[in-house]
RNA sequence: GGAGCAGUAGCUCAAUUGGUUAGAGCACCACACUGUCACUGUGGAGGUUGCGGGUUCGAGUCCCGUCUGUUCCGCCA
């Protein structure tokens, strides 16, 4: 595993900081690295001494060695020496190599370092992200970093080689491409030979790897670099890793059983301290995981699903509810295990976030020794608080939340309840993973303007027994869509796509195109999809979110080596910069300043 | 694009209603110390309170502007 040089004339050292022992007692070693944690003692100095591997102590006398009192943080040094028992009662049980010191008989100095902006190891408050950003050289020494890039790689190695066992083949596309028809912003790259026109960085390898299976390669994975220009989050960066795969003469269930396979393998390879949930993946279709948890990719290491209130609270004479559902809306209900004892400031506070999440109020009920009160308390008689405890399962100590809204609405506001919830009651588990499938997408979404968008990408193909739905309820329509979901967040996502023309280019109708448009946009891929196009599937997979999950950190910023901050901005080189006129000229770039 | 929060020593933070010379811990420097391991002890240095303007007898504190960072929404699979 480790690639330290050992070899005993090694000019560097003959052993890592991590592997010295109990065994290998009066035995000489060299070895390098930084300075740790320097003690002087006066008539002894100690010295931990940091590699990538490890920590070891070095007993250093000044009398011998005289520069080892000028020793510092981060200096870079070489020792020779003796390895040697810790003394009776010395021994450090909380370091690998604490049974053991090296007596230092030769000190090189490599070289000396300025004080660090901030400790390697702090021992006090977090340091402030922008301050690591700029500093990521050293930011990257830390344990923590170290480990979640080490894990990064072990996930990827595993993957890579699973895939190869399966037949799969791993090809690179290219990084300049032509724009592509997903929804976001693309990163524009000018053409230096060609004045006024552009290449854009691919937001995924989608069309490229379709093109793979009508070339015949039936199975391609890839661990391609995506960059989307759009606004950053916790999980999202502007370029990003996604292990993306095709294949071809497949259903649905030929790729979910391979990426089943996958994230299970995967899982207990590279965390084998985590517990799963479940060994089998539960599949939920887009409507039950809505309906149930109010998310299209629910956290299911808890429970607490939403559930339906509308015969329990309609003609109570509550005016409000009885207008919204005689709007349309429906009643559904959220319990709250221990609810009843929160605060009043608390309700309010969900009372609040209810209206952020497209709710006109939140209606609250409350059940504890002393009886019931609550928002709605006054229409509920007692037969009726039974029903609904009865119904709903709520016990003594509980609160029920309910929300009348249009059902989309009504869920998805629970469901950010939920959530938040969860986080207060403590419900949430690291250790535990909880993988989920969540199938049959709708295959269109209204936009905010009205009009129709695809909700996956166009080429995603409806259920054979939709397809009818295209032409009379399209909305309604559902596709062969399958994301994967750990512990509620998004891990990846894959759809079956369409291969036939006809069905095609009637998507690209009801999208709103007209055949100018389609002929622009994808008139290279339709002219490929003519050559004999085999049925097949596939999915990509963010491997950025996985590592974050797998190693427990907060962003994907921790899990990548050099992250752009929330700005999209590269802290440490400064990037991105203005570039001089003679570079934009020679790109045929003119730079006008903004007129609004 | 919108909203909130933050910016004080190298780092993490404090500074009461606007009131003395802006403090602490860690880090740093010097000296002492042969068994520490977040060594210890003594001493020391370190600040244009992000920047610009305003109110006031007096501003780290209040107001306006601006920059930077950050969180959320919009956006984004």
């Amino acid at each position: 595993m480790e690639i330290a040089q050992k070899h005993p004339t090694h000019r560097y050292r003959t052993h890592t900081c991590h592997e010295l022992r109990a065994d290998n007692a009066k035995g000489t070693v060299k070895l390098s690295g930084w300075v740790h944690h320097r003690r002087d003692h006066g008539g002894v100095v100690f010295v931990d001494l940091r590699d990538h591997f490890g920590l070891t102590q070095v007993v250093l006398d000044p009398k011998v060695l005289p520069e080892a009192e000028k020793l510092r943080s981060e200096w870079v040094i070489q020792i020779e020496g003796t390895v040697q028992l810790r003394p009776e009662g010395q021994a450090n049980p909380a370091m690998a190599t604490g049974d053991i010191e090296v007596i230092a008989s030769t000190l090189v100095i490599h070289n000396s370092s300025e004080t660090p902006p901030f400790e390697i190891e702090s021992h006090g408050g977090d340091v402030a992200e922008e301050l690591r950003l700029e500093y990521r050289y050293l930011d990257l020494r830390r344990e923590v970093m170290q480990n979640n890039l080490k894990l990064r790689h072990r996930i990827m190695q595993w993957s890579r080689s699973y895939f190869d066992a399966k037949g799969f083949l791993e090809i690179e596309t290219p990084m300049l491409v032509k724009g592509t028809p997903e929804g976001s912003r693309e990163y524009l790259v000018p053409s230096r030979l060609h004045p006024g026109e552009m290449y854009v960085l691919p937001q995924s390898p989608q069309q490229m790897k379709q093109l793979l299976m009508v070339s015949g390669f039936d199975k391609y994975v890839q661990f391609a670099r995506c960059f989307r220009d759009e606004d950053q989050r916790g999980d999202r960066q502007p370029e990003f890793t996604q292990l993306d795969m095709e294949m071809s003469f497949v259903s649905q269930e030929d790729v979910m059983a391979v990426l089943e396979d996958w994230a299970l393998g995967v899982t207990k390879a590279a965390v084998p301290h985590k517990t799963l949930q479940q060994e089998i993946i539960p599949v939920m279709t887009w409507d039950e995981a809505m309906d149930a948890y109010g998310s299209d990719k629910p956290d299911i290491r808890f429970d607490m699903r939403i559930q339906e209130a509308t015969p329990l609270l309609s003609n109570l004479g509550i005016v409000f509810l009885d207008n919204a559902l005689a709007e349309g809306a429906v009643i559904k209900a959220l319990v709250v295990p221990g609810g009843a004892g929160f605060p009043r400031s608390v309700i309010d506070g969900y009372v609040e976030l209810a209206q952020k999440n497209k709710a006109k109020g939140l209606s609250w009920l409350a059940f504890d020794d002393n009886g019931m009160r609550g928002s709605i308390a006054k229409f509920v008689d007692e037969p009726t608080a039974e029903k609904i405890k009865e119904t709903l399962k709520v016990s003594q100590g509980d609160a029920v939340f309910f929300v009348a809204e249009q059902w989309e609405n009504a869920v998805s506001c629970l469901g950010a309840l939920r959530l938040d919830l969860a986080k207060r009651l403590n419900l949430l588990d690291n250790n535990l993973l909880a993988y989920l499938w969540v199938t049959e997408f709708p295959l269109f979404e209204k936009g905010d303007d009205g009009s129709l968008g695809a909700s996956h990408h166009p080429f995603t193909r409806p259920l054979e027994e939709h397809i009818d739905l295209l032409e009379t309820d399209k909305l309604a329509a559902r596709s062969y869509t399958y994301d994967l979901v750990l512990n509620g967040v998004e891990i990846g996502g894959g759809s079956v796509r369409i291969h036939e023309q006809t069905l095609q280019k009637r998507v690209f109708e009801l999208l709103g195109m007209k055949e100018e448009e389609i002929q622009q946009r994808f008139g290279h891929i339709l002219k490929a999809f003519s050559y004999g196009v085999p049925p097949h599937a596939g999915c990509a997979m963010g491997i950025d979110r996985l590592v974050m999950l797998f190693a427990d950190q907060p962003t994907i910023r921790e899990v990548i080596a050099f992250p752009k901050n929330q700005k999209a901005r590269d802290l440490m080189f400064g990037a991105p910069t203005p570039m001089p006129l003679s570079a934009l000229h020679e790109a045929n770039i003119e730079i006008y300043e903004h007129l609004d």
